[in-house]
DNA sequence: CAGTGGTCTAGACCACTTT
DNA sequence: AAGTGGTCTAGACCACTGA
């Protein structure tokens, strides 16, 4: 049962976080992490890796001298802005059972703006996939992702464009999608984007303008993504810096 | 030189830090941890810390077999939305020299979303500070405070409302403020609020909304904020759950 | 193959909270 | 005083990269 890949620290992390769910610890007070290194037969240094992970994603809090509490509020937070990763995953954690339509797929130059941001030439021409998920066939989410042509190895077709944009990127361009440098940027939605997500022309939304790296940290992709504010809030956990 | 606090971890990454912005680096190339752990004469889980600590900031990136690198993209970000705490520090790392104005303070009595949150009465006393965070008499940040007034135990002036709210909790309700649990909300600015920010009304714009908690992980602040986009954008990393 | 980061262990000592 | 989390060490072994 107890295997590499995932770490340790992982399968120690995701133990505690389904008791925590479950309700397993009376009153909220989760075990000290002496007894818990005893209990699962891994050293305190592990379980202490799975509780700081715990902690920083909101499931718990510590007091030092005091012991280690379930966080009742944090786990309220479906998904965290900064681990958002596939908007699928996003919607589903959030009880939805998502669905992804592909609006359209085309072609086109880059601007000075895109060129700069994948460090390209203005004028290469870039592949655009524009994706709309869904639940329950209400619009939830728009993205425009535009990636350089010349990264692409394998031809891309339309079917292949309902994929998640890493696996997109892994199985075309070879290219791992490490990590996104986003802004959040209020708007309100233009006569297209309004249309596509099914509101009115100059409801205000939230837009993400983001460029995503690889693991060779190269800029790989630029998105542009909306989102429908009464059906899908963002959260977040602030909190002072090196804490 | 070498102290606690703060930790040593801490001082190795400030440490490491000023020499990634200064250019101390050839080539974006950092030293390996072994030879890290040596020239600073700590163990090397201690540089892992640091390392940790820079990466998860975006100032580094690490290739397993091949290195630890200066990340130029992230260095770009000056503050991170989830380190966001003070708005006057968040103004300095833009480059600003901020002002506060506070502009206004009353009492009024809790309604059912604020009671709720709070764990309090509805109709119980709240005390309601305004403040307004400029650049240069550019308005930037809006932001208003809710706390009950029961928590305070030593009178609140209006001198005192100048003071970071953490400060204010701290002095005046010995409490430590821990985390805020944020929502962010794209609107279309008020009258009310457009004017104290100098825009039109109808400007799109973000809003935070947000409890804060403290140590004890009791609420004891409700907050709503609104930005000027043109002058702050809010940045982060996006990567994935857990890495 | 040598060198790098990734994971894990066992143990020490400290700071703090609670009784 | 006893028990908790916070910090740090030294060392082991693994997985991966690049020459």
């Amino acid at each position: 049962m107890i295997t590499r890949s995932p770490s340790l620290t992982e399968q120690v992390k995701a133990h505690l976080k389904e008791r925590i769910v479950g309700g397993d610890f009376e009153e909220g007070r989760i075990p000290s992490e002496t007894e818990l290194a005893a209990d699962l037969g891994v050293s305190r240094t592990t379980i202490r890796d799975a509780l700081s992970r715990l902690e920083h994603e909101g499931s718990i809090y510590r007091k030092q001298g005091a012991g280690t509490f379930v966080n009742q509020p944090g786990l309220q937070i479906k998904s965290r802005l900064e681990e958002m990763w596939s908007y699928e995953e996003v919607l589903r954690d959030h009880g939805y059972t998502p669905s992804v339509r592909v609006g359209e797929m085309r072609t086109e130059p880059a601007g000075e703006q895109v060129a700069a941001d994948l460090k390209l030439e203005p004028g290469e021409p870039l592949i655009v996939i524009e994706k709309l998920f869904l639940e329950n066939d209400l619009p939830v989410v728009l993205t425009t992702n535009r990636l350089p042509q010349r990264l692409v190895s394998v031809p891309v077709r339309a079917s292949d464009a309902r994929k998640p944009l890493y696996g997109l990127l892994e199985d075309h361009c070879d290219r791992f999608l490490s990590y996104y440098l986003s802004e959040i940027v209020p708007v309100a939605l233009g006569t297209y984007e309004a249309g596509r997500l099914g509101v009115a022309r100059r409801t205000p939304a939230l837009s993400f303008e983001e460029i995503g790296f690889d693991q060779e940290n190269e800029p790989v992709v630029n998105a542009t993504s909306f989102f429908r504010d009464d059906l899908l809030r963002l959260r977040l956990i602030r909190r002072k810096a090196g804490a």
